[in-house]
DNA sequence: CTTGACCCTGTAGTCGCTACAGGGTTTAGC
DNA sequence: GCTAAACCCTGTAGCGACTACAGGGTCAAG
């Protein structure tokens, strides 16, 4: 049950260039090769990308991730490190959406100028420093 | 009124490097050079700047600022276009905020995980692909 | 046996900066 | 007048997380 790695990306949904550059940066352990120098995956590689990427998809970084892939290959240890990295993530998350809700409320009073000109848009005008 | 460009730092809050970046790339016009090379810049520059900068809070991409620059250097013209490009960026914010509200209930409901093994935490669990 | 689909490496591009290195210039204090 | 610090210059490389080539080698179907 050995996989090349485009097969790989088809099951993961992860680009074939991904899973090289995860491989790159050493966040995928080194693939076996072919004679010919082709990488091969087995089910624990498959195991292991479908974890990273569940990790992103989480918005954790490839650091956490790295971090997250350590911890859990040691599954004696207390999950108290998983935790912490998991709620200092959504503290994050939450600071982003905080953020990202003024900027609505701002952009959301700006746009609808139905002005006929630039001179009176009100969104030049707040750009241009007027309030 | 001439600013030196560490002064034009001050007075905006905008990085000197990234100053330089922003002309680097064309959204500044090429400062006005002492004898010695040194950049001065004006009130309008220091305007213009400001305006950028005023942008960048708003979320916009130095593309779609680029675009807005010219635009309001074009009073008489309707303000239609810069509406419609406000509008395309209000939708992506939402878009942003959709997305991490959707992160932050799933984090929720994984963190403060109390297990004493992470062989039982339930966020390296959800990462392994249980739910 | 050819053709197309796959695989390889290595490098460069994306975005919006930021951080040097290695120089030249100006300014403040003595 | 001199020196040292503070400023300025260019050019290049780094960040994160990919993505997109170029220029080659390999494999499988018909």
């Amino acid at each position: 049950m050995t996989l090349t790695i485009g097969k790989l990306s088809k099951t993961t949904g992860v680009n074939v260039e991904t899973i090289r550059y995860y491989e790159r940066i050493g966040l995928l352990t080194p693939a076996v090769r072919t004679e010919s120098g082709y990488r091969t995956f087995g089910e624990r590689e498959a195991e292991r990308l479908r974890f990273v990427k569940r990790g992103r998809e989480l918005g954790f970084s490839l650091e956490e991730i790295r971090t997250l892939v350590e911890l859990a290959d040691q599954p004696g240890q207390p999950c108290a490190e998983v935790d912490r990295l998991a709620e200092g993530h959504l503290a994050e998350v939450r600071q982003r959406i905080a953020d990202l809700r003024r900027l609505e409320a701002e952009l959301e009073r700006l746009v609808g100028c139905t002005e006929s000109s630039v001179r009176e848009c009100r969104i030049v005008e707040a750009l241009s420093g007027g309030r």
